[in-house]
DNA sequence: ATGGTCGATTGTCGA
């Protein structure tokens, strides 16, 4: 009996501003034409979304966006359905979460774009509003798996999970991006049975998803990973794949994040 | 040395 695969490839990018960064995602979209790119940190209104570039990439899209912060989207070679904006039942104006369900080889796959919450400063109300959040992102999650057993979560969690996560750990210890209720809280989420794809497989050593624009963050890889695919079980046992495409890191006026690639072996 | 750089905005905040 022959068994057929059928690649996937999943992305997540956080684009600091799409209005500043489109050029540079229809670029990345036509090096790289991943089947589903999950975009953080939009910046701009729905009304505002760039649609028809978009689509003239050759991509459908959702989007839950507002002016100025924040600002999520799923690109997708096919459309999504049921779409889910922000967590349902968690009352915020801060749009972070959008998720859609895709046909795929093998059944559908449930597809969620996350930007969590940054936290500021360790003792801070954004701190505290970043571990309640999580609190509610991880009780949605629980359901969503339940609905789904085909279940991707990408984004950027603003939780460096490991030491090995981190370019200066010394230096990093108990601040905000690092601290150990927010590895908690990452961990906690791994505890539902999802998969940090990235750790699936051997890794380069000191490789990271986001450098800070100042101290010449990114010359120096003085970096974190913050940016991360989760997947479900029964996904994470078809990864074949997950890197992070340091190289738009590189561009003129770049997102200070780097997309982060999984690819799927999916069964024809 | 307590800054430094971006983006959105036009003061200053958020990251």
């Amino acid at each position: 009996m022959l068994n057929f695969s059928v690649p996937m490839h999943l992305a997540t990018w956080n684009v600091n501003s799409l209005n500043i960064r489109l050029p540079q995602v229809t670029a990345w979209l036509q090096a790289n034409p991943v089947d589903l790119l999950c975009l953080q940190e939009l910046k701009l209104a729905d009304d505002k979304f760039p649609a028809a570039a978009i689509e003239a990439a050759g991509y459908h899209a959702v989007c839950a966006g507002q002016k100025t912060y924040n600002g999520v989207a799923i690109l997708s070679r096919t459309p999504g359905r049921d779409v889910t904006r922000n967590i349902p039942g968690y009352e915020d104006l801060q749009q972070r979460v959008i998720a859609a369900t895709y046909d795929a080889p093998g059944g559908e796959i449930r597809v969620v774009s996350a930007y969590c919450p940054n936290g500021q400063a360790v003792g801070s109300q954004k701190y505290e509003y970043k571990l309640a959040w999580y609190r509610a992102f991880h009780a949605w999650l629980a359901d969503q798996l339940l609905q789904y057993p085909r279940l991707a979560v990408l984004g950027d969690y603003n939780i460096a999970p490991e030491d090995r996560d981190v370019h200066d750990p010394a230096k990093w210890e108990g601040s905000v991006l690092v601290s150990e209720p927010e590895r908690e809280a990452f961990r906690g989420l791994l505890n539902l049975g999802l998969a940090d794809a990235f750790r699936l497989f051997e890794q380069p050593p000191r490789s990271f998803s986001w450098w800070d624009y100042r101290q010449l963050g990114f010359r120096r890889n003085a970096g974190l990973r913050i940016d991360h695919v989760l997947l479900s079980a029964p996904l994470a046992r078809l990864c074949a794949e997950c890197t992070i495409d340091k190289t738009p890191r590189g561009n003129e006026q770049p997102s200070d994040h780097a997309p982060v690639v999984a690819m799927l072996g999916l069964a024809a």
